[in-house]
DNA sequence: AGCCGGAGTTAGGAAGCCCTAACATTAGGG
DNA sequence: CCCTAATGTTAGGGCTTCCTAACTCCGGCT
């Protein structure tokens, strides 16, 4: 019996105006969502045929014990995403509350769960007079006087795959090559440098080892070396 | 030319198969998302439409320069959701992937780049030997020490507002007095304690002054001071 | 080369969420 | 007390996202 996040919307909605305003109609719902009427009319229909609200033709908006137990438990959610946005990630006020209406749909327990605990945590430390956005400004001001370039904004790099799981006939190019000094040393040496333009030609029986073209050389690679090697689409 | 969610999806998890396996089909795109393939080839079209993706009857699917530009775009915020799920909240695996995924649709540009300074910032601390998950977990033990009662789950509380934007004739019950030391002595001689029930009686010609019904009393306040007196639903 | 099983597609339909236009009801002013 | 203006609802329609059932295409096997 999940709830779409639309209906979510409405159930918090419909709480948060019965305390401001005691008696809810559809026309208050309509205008603080943005949205018209007959489209609340149909939302309010849904609610109750899903046992959350009361309603009746031309009366007022109720919850049900179920409906205002999962509005207090949206709004829960969403108080909890709006003081971490604006008190930990410090963006402002109108960014925080829509932000943290789009994300207290998907959020899980265990994701606010952890978020309390940060807040609880990050407000116990500014007592202590640490105040972790200060810290940020403070941190982000020094790399910046250390290497301006970091700072100006850069295009969406590509995601990167281990080449352990790259697909067999198509071009990548090396991003980087992780793993311990002796792997990479090894893999260096065989020409699996940043940059270089790599394929699979074919593999083993079980998948490895497997036959990489680099620098039109063939090169065999085992399992662990595979995985080493991080590349992005060609 | 906003996407819904539902699209930017499709985009990614596009983008993330022509890299896993080079050559993406219809098919692979519903077992990727856990839906069929009539639906994969329906969201396609609608793709196509869009001008986002290369799409022909029976053949492979590709990214359009627009597609491969969005898909960068959703899995790049992705990708920063998911870090501060796994390394700064420290929820598991599955459930940072699953909560970033529902994320990503909502997080705002802002927020994003506050994310990320947090997350550039806490991995300079770690350098430093500054945990913070380890910080958290070591404060919630000392707090539970202290008193074992708060970390019990507890039903979500109740929203409160202040009674100066209550509603006229609605029983409310006060939670908290704030403000200075005294205006809540005023307001606390006046019988506005925690747990009292108060409900508005009347207002002014501008909204204010209030006349309150407290403890059968009527008082008359201030906009100042209904502002300091927080309450919940009745 | 033909046939057949599986992959991929169209057809058709349900549900959610939103709209405008037309209709019903309520309530406040004469 | 009635009537009209504002408020609220139904009717009907569009778009998206998903489904199942039925059909079409492809490629491998004999």
């Amino acid at each position: 019996m999940a709830l779409t996040s639309t209906a979510e919307d409405y159930l918090e909605q419909i709480y948060l105006l019965s305390l401001r305003i005691g008696t809810v109609k559809s026309s208050d719902i309509a205008r603080e969502l943005g949205i018209r009427t007959p489209s609340v009319v149909d939302a309010l229909k849904l609610l109750k045929r899903k046992g959350l609200v009361r309603y009746e033709r031309y009366g007022p908006v109720t919850l049900s014990e179920k409906g205002l137990a999962k509005a207090l438990d949206v709004y829960e959610r969403h108080k909890t995403l709006y003081r971490f946005l604006r008190f930990v990630v410090g963006v402002d006020d109108k960014i925080a509350s829509h932000d943290a209406c789009g994300m207290e749909h998907s959020a899980s327990p265990e994701t606010l769960a952890g978020l309390k605990d940060l807040l609880a945590y990050l407000s116990w430390k500014k007592d202590q007079g640490v105040d972790i956005q200060e810290e940020i400004r403070s941190f982000r001001a020094r790399r910046k006087a250390e290497d301006p370039e970091r700072d100006t904004m850069v295009e969406n790099e590509p995601a990167t795959l281990p080449l352990s799981e790259a697909a067999d006939g198509v071009a990548y190019e090396i991003v980087s090559v992780v793993g311990d000094q002796t792997v990479r040393r090894r893999l260096f040496d065989m020409g699996m440098i940043p940059g270089a333009k790599v394929s699979i030609r074919s593999r083993g029986p079980m998948g490895f080892p497997m036959e990489v073209l680099v620098h039109e050389y063939v090169l065999t690679l085992r399992k662990d070396e595979a995985e080493s090697v991080l590349v992005k689409g060609a």
